[in-house]
DNA sequence: TTGAAAGCGCTAACAC
DNA sequence: GTGTTAGCGCTTTCAA
């Protein structure tokens, strides 16, 4: 309303302290929630907040306790956007509350393991998330962990000494959903792999395997063909699997592009998806839910990964700071099995 | 490689300074760039940054000269991730360097204007960078100019007083898209809209309708079907369009999701694209190069856009400091035409 | 052209 | 429990 005032700067620390009749430390230790203060000055303190508005200023509080660190999200030129923009939102919401100032750093195409070290340790990182496939780089790993830099992966099953890391279980969730086919009444399941330097693509293609086992199923080698989880080779691996004698009643793709394209495959040799062949994708990427049919498929709690990756970088710290050294985390984060309308029981033959 | 130092400080100015053999001050203004630094003193000090590694502190520097502010990058819920991602990446690079610390706000679905004003002015926020639908919000942003809150649209052409804005130019691109169609021989274009709450969607029409008259084509109404930029609005709209007595020869989607629908609608209706219809979308998502045919679209530079958001702020924030006010800026970038496989000379009949 | 001094807002240490 | 004293690394005065 009032135009007037060119500046309003925010409230400070002091301001609330006035405001709350306390000392400026008090004040600063209720805030942080620090033990040893009395309810009652809390009490003043968290009130002058609310009336004032008060944040507190994130570079001050760096530079007074050493308490804060770097850490990036490194990422390669193949992590898509979308995957990014999940990564980075769950980083973003939980860096500040756990005293990390969170930068992004992209590797260059085709750059040495070598010179992306440097570059990392040239920005005083303390710590970096590694998304796939960078955290199975076991060189770009080992140049992190030489120069001491804490390294959380992302999804991966990779056991790297200090390495901590979040994920999902690839293997189980690969196999709910295979299971899933299974309970339905599937047979003959095809499975499209996806990129063998995504060590996640074996994860999936076990738990496929494990399954179908598991409930007495022939494991038929010739259902399982190679992909890398591009749409393009989504399409050639359908056409190999929808050409087979005895064409499978459904097919688990081990990336939902793969899975497009096996529903688009279907499509144009007019087999209708489910009602002739279910197809099942991973990722829940936006196209799952793009596309018709829209794909069962397997979610990953994406933002939350990154969430419980500086989590752990930040406890990784805190025990640093302790001296106790090499505290080690590995999280594993729920799957959800999702699913929409491209599966079905089988049609009888 | 030598892991015996439990912590490696990062060089400071002082030593820098030290080194260099100058005094703090005068390695903190060659460090900057500033004038009034002789030549020599400036080499001495390049010389001792590069020796040591030195990399200001951010915070430090952040709180000496309270040059900072806080910007924010709202967004609503219907923002996708893949868009939210570029955009987060854009403005992450170029906020360290214009001195604004960035931070991510998401609008609570089904919140009032005023809510999410009040939720930005308590965060302190100086900016905000409004990407669509949100910067065609009428309340939301007379809110937060009322709050003396700096505006960046992306992707509007709304002109708002005091509202920066970084655009591409819809209409045109729309316009060139189209003429590349009717210079491929094509005559009856179908045109399936966009969510009428973007505004981008009525530029894009009026891009369609102006190639149309330009190039002394008939503009049949029949042929413009409404659609909400989803796959399932597309699927709808180009049952419509294909049912048509007189079938078009080339369809232009307001994006990429209903382009997509639209293959698929060919697909099932056994006509070949390219070569029988040209689909082509706008966007160039990350959908476009998944499926096949892949998209003949448009690209905008969504990264750059918001590293414009984020210098025009800074330009913004500066002249607002140095008194002169309402400094306004509106940039446009470039599109761009991406052909792939989905166009064609259209069929002879 | 350069430098010395004085903080920016906050928190680790210590006292009380 | 609380307050006091020092800085964190840097940039802004202002004086030389």
């Amino acid at each position: 309303m009032q135009k007037s005032e060119p500046k309003k700067k925010p409230p400070t620390i002091k301001e609330v302290a006035a405001h709350a009749g306390v000392s400026i430390m008090t004040a600063s230790r209720a805030v942080n929630g620090k033990a040893l203060v009395s309810a009652k000055a809390r009490r003043a303190v968290d009130l002058a907040v609310k009336a004032l508005g008060y944040v507190p200023n994130a570079s001050a509080r760096a530079l007074a306790g050493s308490a804060d660190r770097r850490v990036a999200l490194l990422h390669s030129h193949s992590t898509t956007s979308a995957y990014l923009g999940e990564l980075l939102l769950g980083a973003m919401s939980e860096a500040p509350q756990r005293h990390l100032h969170l930068v992004v750093e992209q590797c260059a195409p085709g750059a040495f393991a070598a010179e992306i070290v440097e570059q990392v340790a040239q920005a005083h990182v303390a710590g970096v998330i590694l998304p796939p496939p960078l955290c199975d780089w076991a060189e770009l790993v080992e140049g992190l962990r030489a120069r001491d830099i804490a390294i959380v992966a992302i999804a991966t099953d990779q056991d790297v000494p200090d390495m901590l890391s979040v994920s999902t279980d690839d293997r189980h969730a690969a196999y709910d959903l295979t299971r899933h086919l299974i309970e339905l009444g599937h047979k003959r399941i095809g499975f499209i792999e996806g990129n063998p330097r995504h060590r996640s693509s074996a994860r999936r293609l076990q738990g496929y395997k494990d399954a179908l086992v598991h409930h007495a199923l022939d494991l038929d080698e010739a259902l399982i063909v190679p992909g890398d989880f591009s749409y393009r080779s989504g399409l050639d691996a359908a056409e190999r699997l929808m050409a087979l004698d005895e064409r499978p009643t459904a097919i688990f793709a081990c990336n939902d592009d793969m899975a497009a394209a096996a529903i688009t495959v279907a499509h144009q040799r007019k087999v209708n998806v489910p009602a002739e062949i279910s197809i099942c994708g991973f990722d829940d990427t936006p196209l799952a839910s793009a596309i018709w049919p829209a794909l069962t498929t397997i979610r990953q709690p994406i933002r939350d990964m990154s969430r419980e990756a500086i989590g752990l970088l930040a406890m990784r710290f805190r025990s640093q700071d302790e001296g106790a050294d090499g505290v080690i985390g590995k999280v594993k984060l729920d799957y959800q099995l999702i699913r929409r309308q491209s599966d079905a029981v089988p049609a009888r033959h």
